[in-house]
DNA sequence: TGTATTTCCTATTAAATCGATAGGATTAAT
DNA sequence: ATTAATCCTATCGATTTAATAGGAAATACA
């Protein structure tokens, strides 16, 4: 399940991505447009920044804005930033890998198989989308 | 993230399957062979049994088997049982579709776009995976 | 018939995670 | 100065997850 921490954030990268050119973004505005809690999409905004996707501007006539075109900024990166690993499990996560302490042999391990697949699938379509593809229309 | 609650039971399912044709197979010894907890997985072959994967025998010599051959099985069905729905998040779910109640119109929603083809190529994957595949090797 | 063995069922619990809120500190424009 | 915005930390309630507990029901076999 998509955490709604994720879907808030990508539905504010994209009401930015629509706006770009123009001024810095308030936070109040996009919770109003998008029906998001103000509170909580500050939070979500602000771990998008100091992970590097979006810029920020404080004070009067302040608020956030993209680092980067929106076709260059690829959903494989925003998904680990906000919901972190892609794969369903740690034993077959490329940047978050970790053991299963409970499985010998991750040769023969059928959910290791199983779940890699779902990984490189889910991994492709994430490669092959960037902000530019949500936000157009 | 895959829940334990599917994990186990995929492991259980591959380890009965590379039996099959023998009697049924005691949660103890599924149990014992794949590190996880007895009484965890007795509810969880319970609800696998209840959607018509697994069938039961009671009292000595008890225990479980498939009702269907191994190639048979096919991991959609299996999933929904265990995780649930397939799809990230209800609104682009086939079998538990919901509305978003944030979400005025879903075909400008970039959020679901994004996650039909994430579904897809998962949907893909699991369509063409069966337990068979699982249990080679 | 009785005993051991196994699934079946319900309830409970401890811990983790999620979604959201609260309250104010900091920074910047006018 | 005042206003408006981000920034930061802490907390809270609800839900979910993983697991445990305890026994009821059924079956094989002596």
């Amino acid at each position: 399940m998509l955490s709604k921490k994720t879907k808030y954030g990508l539905k504010a990268l994209t009401y930015i991505a629509r706006k770009e050119g123009e001024s810095p973004v308030r936070v109040s505005e996009i919770a109003e447009s998008e029906n998001i809690p103000q509170k909580f999409l500050e939070s979500i905004l602000l771990t998008l920044r100091k992970s590097g996707v979006l810029g920020s501007k404080k004070g009067k006539h302040g608020g956030y804005y993209l680092r980067h075109e929106p076709s260059e900024i690829k959903m494989t990166d925003v998904m680990r930033v906000l919901e972190g690993p892609i794969a369903m499990v740690p034993c077959v996560s490329l940047n978050f890998y970790e053991k299963c302490d409970d499985c010998p042999d991750e040769e023969k391990c059928s959910v290791n198989k199983l779940m890699i697949q779902v990984r490189d699938n889910t991994l492709q379509v994430f490669r092959n989308t960037t902000l530019a593809d949500l936000s157009s229309i």
